[in-house]
DNA sequence: CTGTTCCCTACAGTCGCTGTAGGTTCAAGC
DNA sequence: GCTTGAACCTACAGCGACTGTAGGGAACAG
């Protein structure tokens, strides 16, 4: 952080790692509005700027949903209140994970089976094709109503 | 499967549990094609064809993508040669797998401790936030050029 | 022949970016 | 002051795997 404020959208995006279109886009979806524009319509950010930036990023890097970050952004503005709805948030996300953990270990027990008992013979006798075209195969029921993502 | 075929596109979709339109989306990219349309243009699927939507619906609960499933169809189609290649797919497949089950799983990690940690008290206090906030407050090395989806 | 239900094509929207086209602004060097 | 080149601007299309909608045609029962 030895850079001098405000900082170019370019300088910015260089500092956070990310693509200056990503900031331009957080920008459209009311994430981080620069305060101040040049007279040639350039975006300036400040410090503040920069560091919600660096929370945004965060809380994605942590699989937050634009729409979750936006929601903690304007509770966090009301800061008086209780953070009752931001722990919630965050146990709801945690559950989605958990549930998410869940359904690719199962499917990675599946895919170990299918790729174990390959012989590598011919095409017409591939275990792995013949799992897929048969549920029956499976021991867990993955899917039939599931995830993917 | 007590239908009676040739089936309408109505009626398969029911049958496999999917949405008309993501048989005419299958067709589209090529996994799917009916082999028959009535005179006014309306599709008919034969048993062949509904089996074959078996398998590419369980290669989607598997997580393979529209484009690897294609590339197995078409493997599977010349039956003579070696399933090296159907292995192979399945393999890195399940590499994908391990690689997000691994992130996830860190993701929980931290999600444990910020929401662990929260007191319940005021917005300006919030654990959550916080931890967001500043990337030190963490042990793992989450992210910072991670996965998402 | 009418009515209802299903089917058709074509296209827009989802999410979180990424990439492109075509034009403007800024800062540095002369 | 003028030129150059990099960085900036807006607007829009594309990704993947669907989902939803609009406006119309086909199939079939009564």
């Amino acid at each position: 952080m030895t850079e001098n404020y405000p900082l170019t959208i370019g300088q910015l995006a260089k500092q956070a790692g990310v693509h200056v279109q990503t900031l331009r886009y957080y920008e459209q979806e009311g994430l981080l509005v620069p305060g101040a524009r040049t007279a040639g319509g350039q975006r300036r950010y400040t410090k503040a700027e920069c560091q919600r930036l660096h929370f945004i990023r965060h809380a994605r890097e942590f699989g937050f949903s634009v729409d979750q970050i936006r929601e903690l952004i304007d509770l966090a503005a009301e800061g008086n209140r209780s953070c009752a709805e931001i722990d919630a948030i965050a146990r709801r996300h945690r559950e989605d994970v958990r549930r998410r953990i869940r359904m690719l270990r199962e499917l990675e027990t599946e895919l170990d089976r299918m790729v174990g008992e390959c012989a590598g013979g011919r095409v017409t006798d591939c275990r792995v094709l013949e799992v897929l075209g048969d549920h029956d195969h499976c021991r867990t029921d993955h899917g039939h109503g599931g995830e993917s993502s």
